[in-house]
RNA sequence: GGGCGAUUAGCUCAGUGGUGGAGCGCUGCCUUCACACGGCAGAGGUCACUGGUUCGAGCCCAGUAUCGCCCA
């Protein structure tokens, strides 16, 4: 026997490596070639390339192995495609940092040589996460890991982009976008988070030029004022309309500026009259473009939240914040502040870093999505994708059916470049040089200058290539005509011009995810696994990315695939700690999903994931539960050990293999086989079609626990105890339970595999077999369930439960053997307690059995009475009579209530006449057995209690 | 402000109109021959509240309360 066997506790650490090597080895996470397989595939959510594994990793990629290990046991060609995305601006942000370190910044080493230092960062430490996967047994085709930024998903998405722009389903605009002063770069809506934050509401007094007195505006953000360009008042509001028309002379400024006239001017908030600064806030960047002619627009707050020189001498420069704090003390000597007072309102956050966002107006790319969006509603409408839980539906729906043009240009420089390409050299529209539209900033001074138009830089004697070495950024206006292709131009194809210049923004990384499930398969080239893997099958993933990510892929894939990306879509849970808070490096509540492998093991996290997967919004992880899934392989290891042990101790000729079995038992007819085996085989079948139907169904909780259920308690509280009494009969029994065991536990294994793929395999190594891994078997399925030896075997149960019921209640020990009498006046379940004789002796451990129907009720017995059974247990002396008594009246009065509630429904002619006959016939037959019960339970305790007397 | 979800045993949570479940914890007995990471037996419930629909509601509907999430 394997000495390892011999240890009577598991311990995982040790084999683990070795089988995810195996498996590497034997190449059992390729997709087959054949091609009679139905394809099943799952491209990964790809983590972003700077990420470690944490337990949303964690959850999402042990749904996705248990997915795939099961179909490829059900006999799919399953390709499970890894991978990581670029991460951009999360990227940039650590090699800046490291930068830093080193006293230097990107500008200094320049574009491309900054680049090299963030693909040097990614060789080294990028992709950790992908290997930390492995740990877990993820069972991805890792010949086939991508990255967003490798050369071929970089061909899609110029592909991609190309045709978009050349559809005009992408643009560029001057507006207001989310701009985060410390990533430097415009953000998309959905990257600005919502935070309720405790603010100052301050009420300002802006005179009026006439010097008739003063409106009264309120505002959060005091240093805002300095760009005011309006006053908006509510049309319908009687308290200012008188007002409308006049000109304010804006304090700190001296600028004069109009009240204006707004229907979405709320008159409950402040004073009812509102500052407008249209170029720091998106309501009044709407108001002032309401506004015949639109409101000019002031930028006082620049890109590095710094105020501008527009804002003025005495501002220029300072932080937004302490910009505010002067302002208001300045209006304050003034005596133009009314009032103060606290107030809540909601501020967007930089989703990286938290940072406030500042509404900016810039130029930046935008998708067209209301077209792609409508398709995208249509195909989750009419199934073709499926959400589940379908809950997600309402979300997806309400928020594809308002959504606003996708700002896809960031300012960075690691992600892919945008293909365009604008020429100094050629003519606006307008007739104006595209030159002067195309704004430069310069690294150092040159020629005495910093920054300019490229017109400008020219003029000072710059040559094309100077300006381009030497541009730190370039902001190029919307009537600059834009140049692309899918190959890069050389030259302007207008004017011929070789001084062109490459817009230097990249696309957003969700551009690129968005290409993901084609991209990977090799698109924009026709590969063979594009046409066998797209559609993919199933997208798992959290609902935090259902618009980020899902919706875009649907629109993309539905655009250029024509058809939509993944069948299902699987939204789990958020994992929570046990409190229910999120996870977080600043709360110090993270648990490490390595730490739990390595203090529990693979399977038991992962079984614990699984188990805790139930559809709903969040999973409060605990630690005691991998515990207890610890304590579960430990049981199955042992199981194992009987099994093992049982084999070499009762069969001395070399034991058959596992498949060979298998045969065996198809043909085996089953009414040859003793109850136990009938049963257990029933209960296997019932277990493998609960476990089977849990995964179809993506119901990972159900999946688990009734594997779970049938390997504790019916393989191994029940089948195995019985086995002990077979085997110890030696011979044709003996052979049959060691059989039974074998095939039983090695379908368990199968079943449980896709949950517990080391330990299955492990033990599945321990017996002979014929194939190589049991990730390579077949699913078990078609299995027969057996009804009459459920029955039947449960009435053997009722009655050793009923033995144990009375030693337990009565403290009697298990080391005393006991005499017992069963009345029942069934001849077939005298026969079937008779043909279990030795079973129920040995499980009840009892002394004699005595099986009649005229059982002569003993004095001073105790007694346990169901449906059709009573057991005396003769223990005159041994016990209580007035525990007993107690005992029994607890019983009858259970018997009773139970009695009332269906008599009641009986005696209801509406339930009679209504409920279906099943329900009703059911319910009477439920009434004859309590009544049954009844009697024989106030027979006993007359009985006992003449015995008390 | 709009929307979504949750409320079930001490704790964490399943529950799909027809006898309310699991894991952990708790109590008692037991070193029993695969496993004390174990076995056996038990205790523990106003299914948040109020109404309604139904022969029948933890489940469906309406409202209330509390908590949470998303969007603005």
């Amino acid at each position: 026997m394997d000495e390892q066997i011999k240890s009577k506790a598991y311990d995982p650490g040790a084999i683990e490596e070795k089988w995810y090597d195996f498996w590497l080895r034997n190449d059992c996470f390729r997709p087959s070639e054949e091609p009679s397989k139905v394809a099943f595939s799952i491209v990964i959510p790809p983590p972003n390339v700077t990420g470690s594994l944490h337990m949303g990793h964690a959850l999402n990629a042990t749904l996705q192995d248990v997915l795939a290990r099961y179909r490829r046991m059900k006999g799919c060609s399953v390709l499970w495609l890894p991978g990581t995305d670029h991460a951009g601006i999360a990227t940039q942000n650590v090699v800046e940092k490291q930068l830093a370190t080193e006293q230097i910044n990107r500008h200094t080493l320049g574009r491309d040589a900054f680049i090299d230092r963030v693909w040097t960062w990614k060789q080294q430490y990028g992709g950790h996460i992908i290997h930390q996967l492995k740990k877990l047994g993820a069972s991805c085709d890792w010949s086939r890991e991508r990255f967003t930024l490798d050369e071929g998903l970089s061909r899609a998405v110029r592909e991609v982009f190309v045709r978009l722009l050349e559809e005009g389903l992408i643009y560029r605009s001057l507006r207001l976008i989310n701009w985060c002063p410390r990533c430097a770069t415009a953000l998309s809506d959905l990257e600005v988070e919502h935070e309720e934050m405790h603010g100052k509401l301050t009420y300002i007094r802006y005179p009026f030029e006439d010097n008739s007195g003063c409106l009264v505006v309120a505002t959060t953000r005091a240093e805002t004022m300095l760009g005011d360009t309006a006053v908006a008042i509510n049309p319908k509001d009687g308290r200012y309309v008188g007002h409308i028309g006049k000109m304010i002379k804006l304090p700190l400024t001296g600028r004069l500026i109009p009240v204006i006239a707004d229907q979405q001017v709320d008159p409950g908030f402040g004073t009812g009259a509102v500052k407008v600064t249209p170029s720091h806030d998106f309501n009044d960047e709407a108001i002032a473009k309401r506004q015949t002619p639109i409101l000019p627009f002031i930028t006082v707050i620049g890109q590095d939240g710094r105020m501008t020189p527009s804002a003025g001498a005495r501002y220029s420069g300072l932080d937004r914040y302490e910009c505010r704090k002067l302002v208001v003390a300045d209006l304050k000597e003034k005596n133009l502040i009314e009032k103060e007072e606290t107030h809540n309102h909601s501020i967007g956050h930089c989703y990286r870093c938290k940072t406030v966002i500042e509404p900016l107006s810039t130029v930046q790319w935008y998708v067209k999505v209301d077209g792609l969006a409508s398709e995208a509603i249509e195909a989750v409408k009419t199934s073709q994708v499926r959400i589940i839980p379908d809950g997600w539906k309402n979300s997806y729906f309400s928020w594809m059916q308002d959504i606003r043009d996708w700002c896809i240009s960031r300012q960075i420089w690691w992600g892919h470049q945008i293909p365009v390409w604008y020429c100094p050299d050629c003519k606006c529209e307008d007739g104006t040089p595209q030159s002067e539209h195309i704004q430069v900033a310069l690294n150092q001074r040159i020629n005495g200058l910093r920054e300019g138009s490229y017109r400008e830089l020219t003029a000072a004697g710059l040559t094309h290539k100077e300006i381009i070495a030497n541009a730190k950024d370039m902001r190029v206006g919307i009537a600059v005509k834009a140049i692309t292709g899918l190959v890069d131009p050389t030259g302007c194809p207008a004017c011929g011009s070789k001084n062109i210049v490459r817009d230097p923004d990249v696309l957003d990384t969700w551009f690129s995810s968005a290409l993901w499930p084609f991209s990977t398969l090799g698109w924009p080239d026709e590969t063979s696994d594009l046409k066998t893997f797209y559609p993919t099958s199933v997208l798992v993933t959290g609902f935090d990315i259902l618009f980020f990510w899902v919706a875009r892929m649907i629109m993309m894939g539905l655009k250029f695939m024509k058809d939509v990306p993944f069948r299902d879509v699987y939204i789990h849970a958020l994992v929570r700690d046990e409190k229910g808070q999120k996870m977080s490096k600043s709360k110090g509540n993270v648990i490490d999903p390595l730490v739990m492998i390595d203090r529990y093991g693979a399977d038991a996290f992962r079984f614990s994931l699984a188990a805790f997967a139930a559809q709903g919004r969040d999973i409060r992880f605990s630690e005691e539960r991998v515990e207890g899934y610890r304590y579960f392989i430990n049981k199955l290891y042992n199981a194992s050990r009987y099994i093992n042990i049982s084999i070499e101790k009762y069969n001395d000729a070399k034991f058959d293999t596992i498949e060979a079995i298998n045969e065996e038992f198809k043909r085996t007819d089953k009414g040859s086989l003793n109850l136990p085996e009938r049963w257990i085989l029933s209960r296997l079948a019932n277990a493998a079609s609960q476990t089977a139907k849990g995964l179809d169904e993506y119901r990972f909780n159900d999946a688990s626990s009734a594997i779970y259920q049938f390997i504790w308690h019916e393989l191994c509280d029940w089948y195995i105890e019985l086995s002990k009494t077979s085997l110890a009969q030696g011979g044709a029994s003996s052979a049959l339970a060691l059989r039974s065991l074998m095939y039983v536990f090695g379908h368990a294994l199968r079943l449980l595999h896709p949950f517990m793929p080391f330990i299955t395999e492990e033990l599945w190594s321990m017996y002979s077999h014929n194939g190589t891994s049991i990730s390579m078997t077949t699913y078990p399925e078609g299995l027969s369930t057996d009804q009459e030896a459920e029955e039947k075997m449960q009435y053997i149960i009722d009655c050793i439960s009923g033995v144990r019921s009375i030693r337990g209640e009565l403290n009697i020990s298990p080391s005393k053997y006991l005499n017992a009498m069963i009345r029942t006046s069934s001849r077939a379940a005298r026969s079937n307690l008779a043909n279990n004789y030795d079973y129920i002796k040995n499980l009840a451990r009892l002394e004699t059995l005595e099986i009649s129907d005229v059982v002569e009720k003993p004095k001073g017995a105790a007694v346990s009475v169901k449906t059709d059974m009573e057991i005396y247990i003769p223990l005159s002396g041994l016990f209580n009579v007035k525990t007993e008594l107690e005992r029994l009246d607890k019983e009858l009065k259970k018997t009773n209530d139970s009695i009332m509630q269906t008599n009641k429904k009986l005696r209801n002619e509406d339930f009679i006449s209504n409920a279906p006959k099943a329900v009703v016939e059911k319910e009477k037959e439920r009434y004859d057995e309590l009544v049954s019960k009844l009697d024989k339970l106030t027979a006993n305790i007359k009985n006992m209690k003449e015995l008390e007397g």
